[in-house]
DNA sequence: TATTGTTATACTCTATAACTATA
DNA sequence: TATAGTTATAGAGTATAACAATA
């Protein structure tokens, strides 16, 4: 009476949606002019605003040198630029361009159209139970990596 | 009468779940002597036994001088040895030694105690809507990224 | 003393291009 | 000619360790 086939198949298919999501993504970029990991940059100010290299450190579980790569190489594709703290003279706030904002808005507008075509097929009913689900799922993860961390 | 936002939260939480589980793969994998790479060609051994590395440039969507790398590095490291292809003198089979055998069995042994953790709480309906769905998604999803490969 | 960010160095993954051996 | 795999070279991302400036 085990259900562990059907969960099996659960994590098949959700490794393969990673697996699919990140080629899309993979694919996208480079006519942006953006790899993956500074798309990470991007979209974190996009959301966040002006941060701190070592809050972009903390939030991309990479190291300080790590950030200052993937900065120097935003601000020399014209991104970011790197301004002064206001209080901590030690620290930059590390800040979209127009241009970066410009991309990081286009972002936002084509993950918009591709939630819609994956689950724009869905009844309301079927859609709301899914995230349901994918919300426990998620929730149960979560402390599971987290503490790991530790 | 929009569901956009509800969907907008579907991809969330799936971007979210495709970053966790990533980051609990990392986690577990340098105590296996292996790397992100590294594991995908064993697991695709794992599955499909013995291929050339032609065959694995392909499955992996690397170049052959990619394949050439890893592979080097798992000879290196005890995890595959390179075998004459019986018919083509040209081409080597990549072949899992026992210990790659053994840790592609515990990868195996792993991702089904997962499987149960993260979709043990779900009744036996709620996880074949999942399924169903996610399988949906996924059929969706597949055919965008192949097409925009060629 | 602790924190912020950098320079120095090294390893992994990836790609393109030129090449050898075989089909 | 075409395919399988390698050598050569280069770029991106990552880490550790040592350091300077500031808190």
């Amino acid at each position: 009476m085990s259900d562990h086939p059907l969960r099996i198949a659960a994590l098949d298919l959700t490794l393969e949606l990673t697996l699919l999501l990140r080629r899309d993504l993979d694919r996208a970029l480079p006519a942006l002019g953006l790899t993956e990991s500074r798309v990470k940059v991007v979209w974190h100010l996009h959301q966040h605003g002006p941060c701190t290299q070592s809050a972009l450190a903390g939030a991309l579980a990479v190291t300080p040198r790590t950030v200052t790569g993937l900065v120097d190489a935003l601000v020399d594709t014209g991104f970011v630029t790197r301004e002064p703290h206001p209080h901590d003279r030690r620290a930059t706030l590390v800040t979209l361009t127009a241009h970066g904002a410009g991309v990081a808005a286009g972002l936002a507008e084509g993950q918009g159209q591709l939630a819609d075509q994956l689950f724009g097929d869905l009844t309301g009913d079927r859609l709301a139970g899914f995230v349901s689900t994918l919300d426990g799922v998620v929730s149960r993860l979560r402390p599971l990596v987290d503490e790991a961390a530790s």
